[in-house]
DNA sequence: GATCTCCATAAAGCCGCTCTATCGCGGCGA
DNA sequence: TCGCCGCGATAGAGCGGCTTTATGGAGATC
């Protein structure tokens, strides 16, 4: 016979209560089912725990050095089941997520807040990093979740979420193209771009954009960070592109930022986890909170 | 649902072998099982645990956090019951006796050489003590088994064996009771004795036994402990009645002890335990021992 | 594209647990 | 001293769950 947890249960009850009956009463279960575990757990055991006769339960000599052991092991199971509840219901854990700065900086920062507003226990680790990171992060499960921009088409991932990021051109308050009624593409032939690295995802889609009417773009500087791009444009080097999201474009001073009117000009964004793997329950609330969040701030 | 041990033995079994086929051969159980198994441990706790498709089984980010505290548990509760078993197979554990002197002097070493030859990890506390806290010891618990003399008439003692221990007359080699064929009651009377202290077993059967002619003894000195008594004989001052198991009775240069052929001078030697309590398995051997030692030494 | 592997599912059977009813025994009150 | 009461043990019936066999389905391999 094997021993189970009802057994040790049963056990530490009558122990506790030094009464098979008050225990059975304890655990919401008739004597008889008692007398029967103690005697399986014995059997098990090959060692007998209680002495019990018609009036009084006494632990044996033996049972009693059982007890403290028990009770610490039964204790500790139990702590970390009920720790485990929790995460189950989403109420503690650690959401793991990784994404563009564009959206570690804008839409991730009151993502967060709501999920914590909901789940105060909850931790997050964000890792920002460049589209390829993010997607390589997402492969190996360092993270859970991934924000990113482009067209993703990996086997190996699941797209939860998909939307578009406008892109906008950010210019010089007193710069001449803020006249203009509409904003196209060919406006920004010959205009002195200042440009984030190859590879990012914005400038994918500039560099992809202008090579539809068979153009490069005229690179005036290039940049690792929009925070520069920004800083650049307002220095007077040139205009910048960059997606509607970002939180440059809207706490500057002294520039502007409009929409480019041209369908190439929109960032694909997705959220994506890793194909056949469960997200931990933490993560579910925040992929919710996360959709949500895209469609607000990039359809609206 | 509750949980279970074979639930969470299955889990880290698959855990380890990355297969429920594999652990499934491992636990001798069933494939289907253990799909069983796991889908109510995911069910009970409202987490999933494994991530499983028809090529692999990966460990989700929550089961992985359980997998430790889980083995740490599982591994303090089986090395509890395999102690446990150990104890209970009498091949560990403590053996509490409370014995009268003579017998902790005599006795109990042979018994607990046997029993240490057979398993070396017992262990032994001897409290040697007079009769009344022999019986005390026994009543109160602080030992499992008790060896003392007298007749015990407690209902809350039971006897496990009863025996006698002939009492011997101590005297010097050259004393003249040594040339008598046959030592009686009679010859006690108006012989210097050296007794124990009343209230010894051995002291009580003498003054029982001269009462029975309506003599009181001639005490030439009372002394408490044995060896006393018999460095005292050896110096002259008279002789003493030992019982014929004390260790004092043999190992004395210059001195004789012969048995007082007389019903009235064998003492009353019983090995007792509490009532209704369940000897703990080391102390069943050691009983055996005892009783099968105190045949070989009192009756022969 | 056939086969193999591996996990999931379905249905049946069996084992064990629990429950109700009852007994036995010791304590206690009248 | 007798009878009642309390408590644990036992017996037998019923039910639930676990396990097993058989089978399905999806992916990998050759």
């Amino acid at each position: 016979m094997e021993i189970t947890l009802r057994q040790i249960r049963a056990f530490l009850a009558i122990v506790q209560l030094r009464s098979f009956t008050r225990a059975a009463a304890m655990l919401h279960l008739s004597q008889p089912a008692l007398t029967v575990q103690i005697r399986n757990l014995e059997a098990a055991l090959g060692v007998r725990l209680l002495d019990r006769d018609n009036r009084a339960v006494e632990v044996t000599r033996v049972g009693l050095e059982l007890v403290p052991v028990l009770q610490r092991t039964i204790g500790d199971l139990d702590a970390a089941l009920v720790d485990l509840r929790e995460i189950g219901a989403g109420r503690r854990g650690t959401v793991r997520v990784a994404a563009l700065p564009s959206f570690a900086a804008s839409l991730l920062p009151e993502v967060i807040v709501t999920c914590r507003r909901a789940n105060p226990a909850l931790a997050f680790v964000v890792r920002d990093a460049i589209a390829s990171q993010v997607v390589a992060m997402v492969r190996s499960e360092d993270v859970d979740l991934g924000i990113t921009g482009g067209v993703v088409a990996d086997a190996e991932l699941d797209v939860l979420h998909e939307t578009t990021d406008q892109l906008c051109l950010v210019f010089q308050e007193a710069h001449p193209i803020g006249r203009k009624r509409r904003i196209g593409l060919r406006d920004l032939v010959d205009l002195p771009l200042v440009l984030t690295n190859p590879g990012t995802s914005v400038r994918d889609v500039i560099d992809a954009a202008l090579m539809t009417i068979g153009r490069t773009p005229t690179v005036a500087c290039e940049v690792t960070y929009m925070m520069s791009a920004v800083a650049m444009v307002r220095a007077g080097l040139g205009v910048t592109v960059l997606p509607r999201s970002a939180r440059e474009t809207r706490v500057e001073r002294g520039i502007r930022a409009r929409a480019i009117d041209d369908p190439a000009f929109a960032r694909p964004v997705v959220l994506v986890k890793k194909k056949g793997r469960t997200l931990p329950p933490a993560s579910l609330a925040f992929r919710d909170a996360c959709i949500a969040a895209m469609r607000r701030a990039l359809r609206s």
